[in-house]
DNA sequence: TATATAAATCAAAAAAAGTTGATTTATATA
DNA sequence: TATATAAATCAACTTTTTTTGATTTATATA
């Protein structure tokens, strides 16, 4: 779902809901701060207690937060071990976002 | 609230503040639909009751889900004897979102 | 001035989104 | 295998957003 490349051959129905569904998961500052500590991080990657800490906010919070995210293809999850450690999709956001807002939101 | 020339001096925070206004103005699919309408529009400007007749939804609904574009500053209200116009500020949009998005949204 | 139309506003109800603490699942290690 | 840690999921609850019909405000016209 929400796969980039094909959101040019979308038609315009499936186009807004596609742009509905983006900027919902942008719609709130939990997670506009999540992909804001994620890009200050030094591997542009955090798991989910590194941000309970840099966020001061509880596990299952997050989880719903980050799923959010995840769903519409702007967080990429990647698991090792016990951790799931979560990275931006620079492309899917540029795609959407003018340079100016990417600048500002990571 | 929310104009462009301000965001560049921004703090942090404050910043945050507007991408999430933004975002949230623009994360409903009738909003999406009004904009989408006005820009097709042959003034590039639409009253309450175009807008109530091509979108068949009733006044108070349109006023709500305008009254949300206009606060974010995406749509400009010009009023015209006892009309109401609304047209698109292209500047404001296209400051955040990226010219792929414009050009499917509007 | 009285009447009609456009559209904003309001308060109550309905629907959706977010929060919370507890439970479950998965992996790592003693 | 038993235990511990990370993190997803769940169901109950709270908060926010949206919808609705009624009312109000403003302008135009007979």
């Amino acid at each position: 779902m929400e796969l980039i490349k094909k959101v040019n051959e979308l038609g315009e129905d499936e186009a807004l809901d596609f742009y509905e569904n983006m900027f919902n998961a942008l719609a709130d500052k939990i997670r506009l701060k999540i992909i804001n500590e994620i890009s200050k991080s030094p591997n542009k990657s955090l798991c989910v207690c590194d941000l309970e800490e840099k966020l001061e906010l509880k596990q299952s919070k997050l989880s719903y937060h980050l799923k959010k995210l995840v769903n519409v293809n702007i967080l990429i999850p990647e698991k090792h071990g016990t951790w799931n450690y979560y990275k931006i999709n620079e492309e899917q956001i540029q795609f959407v976002l003018s340079e100016d807002t990417c600048c500002k939101i990571f």
